[in-house]
DNA sequence: TTTTGCAAACCGAACGTTCATTCGGTCTAT
DNA sequence: ATAGACCGAATGAACGTTCGGTTTGCAAAA
């Protein structure tokens, strides 16, 4: 059987080579997210991302180490969509609002890498050292919630804490509507972000 | 090698009988929960419960079929945690602060039970079928978030809904003091429950 | 009381399958 | 001519499950 082998003009060579290695990132992310990591054996991989078993060792050493990086790129996308549309001119109602509908759009349309983050919140897969590399992503959220509560707009509590709800709160409505045992409409989505604005501004 | 067999008097045959299925569940809860259910092998649940590969299917079919009934067990045991202390005499709002901290409690201080639900809240490894005949257990709940809504002192919006959301915020609370990152005191606590209030009811 | 029969509980080596990873080699661009 | 990209059959380890056989509890038979 022929190799299907790369033929571009040079100028795109770059990223042709950087296709493979986004085929086969872009096919695990699939696998797992519908099957489970023990569940999708690399030899699946390799068939659905059209390369040989052996090309998935070309670019990443162990399956472990695929997971990995998978697992840093999803966070640094992730971390880039929740600062949009955001400015220092808005009143801080407003730009929570934004935070929150910024992440909650982010992981509805992106739900296979909702369910990538739900379930290495959750496994021993990823390791902890990935994790806390990713956190920086955040920062700005963080930031933004110590300033309220500074500010006095904001109840006295951690701003990790307070993050955490938030983010769980988010979570929950997605898994939810996912389920689709709950129709989630806008008017829905703004009572809950109004739920969580009450649940940590001062009353 | 002689067998450890059973000699113990004949009124407490069943419960020994019983003594090495419970063995299988107790030990499968730990190992699941702390590896993962690909990366616990059979042989080893078998090995660590003290019994041999074989009489794990004695009592289970399949490896499946035992995650099953661990499930079920498991979800049984939240449920009847959760309607301790609670009647009808008391104040809405304080009801609705025992129900929380019932089923905080009960997670804090069953953290393998608390893992083991959020590991089959993200795997496809539960059928939906087992999902569904435990779903009875939380009717409570529903009766009662249904029941304050009703009565104008909650927020018009879906019992179901409510309930998930005020799930997830104990769930995050639960795992962030299983992660150690944030010291969470009875005073923190009592803010996160007061938060959660205050997103549900009327204000 | 003792013996016998039997089903249920239990054992663990063995089986067949599947998986992550390796490796000898081919192809392609420069 | 060379090096990096790529292939896919082969390897060895690990897994869920099976199965032939042993042990046990108990009751009926002797």
């Amino acid at each position: 059987m022929p190799n299907k082998r790369n033929t571009l003009p040079p100028d795109q060579q770059l990223q042709a080579v950087q296709d493979k290695r986004k085929a086969i990132l872009d096919t695990t992310l699939r696998l797992i997210t519908t099957q489970g990591y023990h569940a999708t054996p690399m030899s699946q991989i390799a068939r659905e991302a059209g390369v040989a078993a052996g090309t998935i060792y070309h670019y990443f050493s162990s399956k472990e180490e695929l997971m990995s990086q998978l697992y840093a790129e999803v966070k640094a996308r992730m971390g880039a969509a929740l600062a949009e549309d955001s400015n220092h001119e808005m009143s801080y109602k407003m730009r929570f609002w934004i935070f929150w509908r910024n992440m909650y759009n982010y992981l509805k349309h992106n739900e296979m890498d909702f369910w990538f983050l739900e379930l290495f919140a959750v496994s021993p897969i990823i390791k902890a050292e990935d994790v806390r590399a990713s956190a920086r992503h955040y920062q700005s959220v963080i930031d933004f919630l110590s300033f309220g509560i500074q500010k006095g707009i904001l109840r006295e509590m951690s701003p990790n804490l307070m993050a955490a709800l938030i983010d769980g709160q988010i979570k929950t409505i997605i898994r939810l509507e996912i389920a689709g045992h709950e129709t989630i409409t806008d008017h829905i989505i703004a009572e809950v972000i109004q739920g969580s604005w009450d649940m940590v501004r001062i009353n």
